[in-house]
DNA sequence: ATATGTGCAAATCCTTTGCACGTGC
DNA sequence: GCACGTGCAAAGGATTTGCACATAT
């Protein structure tokens, strides 16, 4: 989704939800789609600043829910303490297969997971909200090194 | 697993690393075999209270990723800020199902999941260590009254 | 005008850690 | 005996919250 675009539902959903468009939910919408990879909340406010200066952290917390809700963000918890955030792409059946030498995250395609969880859903009386599913691996190649080329890149 | 095919897998697992046998050790273990249901660290502190009062938080944090380790213990993270602990069972193609009207918390199986860690990791050049999916839902029949019969029931 | 939103700093929650003492091997 | 394990309390890191001020509608 565009920026333009984002912008446009962000401010959409704020009005619909009897929420306020403000300078600083519109900085960090745009820091959010300014990423290319997984962010943190911390790593939101840094460029979230670079835009407002006035954004703080407090607000980054109180307005990633309002991203989450409205589908402009994806939230990501691969387990490692901090969430992490991603601009919201058309698919929800999607995987991460996270590279525990390097910590790169691979976001993959996973669309029996939908029907898995409708299906186990129901047998338990249970509509499905959402699902998660994650792997986790090795570098096969580096792994006898004990340690990964991508190392410093942590995704 | 019976909790003495446990004790014994415990102790050749602590014997085998160099680890020692204390007996605070054997009463987390115990005071984790005796659950029936998923468990936090808090609540095995006092489980392991119950069989020997010296049992401290501590010793219970720095038993547990030994149990887990050790495949005595099963990890779950349904990302609700603490970690969940089960006994472990053979499978560990195990999926959860959360409710999140009432906190139930189902482990389904999902044999499938191991496929789809090898193939997609093989991809990629990784090698998968393990693999989680978790659904979230509601309950059906009473969603509908914004609350859940079982909702005291903190699973 | 007034209900919401905001920044700040303190608080909270779970988990980890430094240290001096205790104990399995 | 000595290395490893333990309890205690303090530290740690991510996130939340109370409050007085600011601002969108």
């Amino acid at each position: 989704m565009s920026i333009v675009a984002a912008r446009k539902k962000f401010q959409a959903y704020l009005t619909d939800q009897g929420l306020r468009v403000t300078s600083q939910r519109l900085a960090i919408l745009e820091a959010a789609f300014a990423q290319t990879k997984h962010f943190t909340a911390e790593q939101l406010l840094d460029h979230a600043r670079a835009i407002d200066s006035s954004v703080s952290r407090a607000t980054v917390y109180r307005t990633l829910p309002i991203m989450t809700e409205s589908a402009l963000v994806r939230e990501v918890d691969i387990g490692s303490g901090e969430k992490l955030y991603l601009p919201a792409t058309n698919s929800t059946q999607v995987a991460q297969v996270v590279c525990v030498d390097c910590n790169r995250i691979f976001e993959i395609s996973a669309p029996f997971m939908e029907w898995y969880g409708s299906t186990v859903s129901s047998k338990l009386g249970l509509k499905p909200v959402s699902q998660r599913l994650q792997v986790s691996a090795n570098c096969i190649a580096f792994h006898e090194h004990r340690s990964c080329p991508n190392r410093t890149k942590q995704a």
